[in-house]
DNA sequence: CTCAAACCTCACGCTGACGTCAGATGCAGC
DNA sequence: GCTGCATCTGACGTCAGCGTGAGGTTTGAG
């Protein structure tokens, strides 16, 4: 597979594809051209950067723990703390999610109840002509 | 309370709360000199501030939500369509965070099972004397 | 063989939440 | 008044994950 058909199947810019390779998480191999060609694995693999990405962490750690996720054998020595660590952070974001989440739904609530005093009606604005 | 004891109590820089009153969040009053001199609620405030900024929100849109999360009365009129998209880019966040954390878990356990064959001792590394 | 579309390599731009340094006050104890 | 620490206002630096040209090459259909 050529970059810009990986890109559309991944969703995912064929920029971002560049720049993830220069962080070494893909290693396409090459035309006699030049451009790059993708293996058949390539798309999951790259959504599964974008997951990872998603959830905060660092290139350098998506380099890591990549490939056990893709099950391409055993991880660096000694690696094991980070990910203790990272997973951590990913609980503390979690519940900061959660928690900022429920603030949200008090709010909208108390927009959209028509019953509550703080309530602005969605349309009009209260109180004006 | 002056910066500096604002700063420590809430856990940040001096310069972050520069950077809040930048962005409209906080308005300390100013002594004669004009230092900067901050309520009693500040402290509490800026956690608040934290923990949304923490969650993905933009100064915008923390600016906003605010004064509903301190009860400092009604909300900008027509700001909850924003809210609405606000909270399900949360809800998808947790959800990949949740399957990051599931992943992490997975190679967590791996890495520390014995009796897997993936197993790296976390002391010593595995085949060198 | 031609030509357009896709691809290539630099390399600078962008955004947000601050860090950091410079140089100039303000404030409190003595 | 002096000293020393806290604070002040700019204003530039940082870092990550790309976006966005510029200018040139490769590919493949016709």
């Amino acid at each position: 597979m050529r970059i810009g058909e990986v890109a559309e199947q991944a969703g995912v810019s064929v920029r971002a594809l560049r720049y993830y390779e220069e962080q070494r998480l893909l290693s396409p191999t090459r035309t006699a051209g030049g451009q790059r060609e993708y293996q058949d694995g390539s798309v999951e693999r790259v959504k599964m950067i974008q997951l990872l990405y998603a959830a905060g962490l660092s290139s350098r750690l998506v380099r890591q723990v990549l490939p056990r996720c893709m099950n391409e054998g055993p991880s660096p020595v000694g690696f094991t703390d980070s990910l203790i660590t990272e997973r951590a952070r990913i609980d503390r974001q979690i519940n900061d999610l959660t928690e900022v989440r429920t603030r949200l739904d008090e709010i909208i609530a108390v927009a959209t109840d028509p019953s509550h005093p703080h309530h602005r009606h969605p349309i009009r604005a209260a109180g004006n002509a």
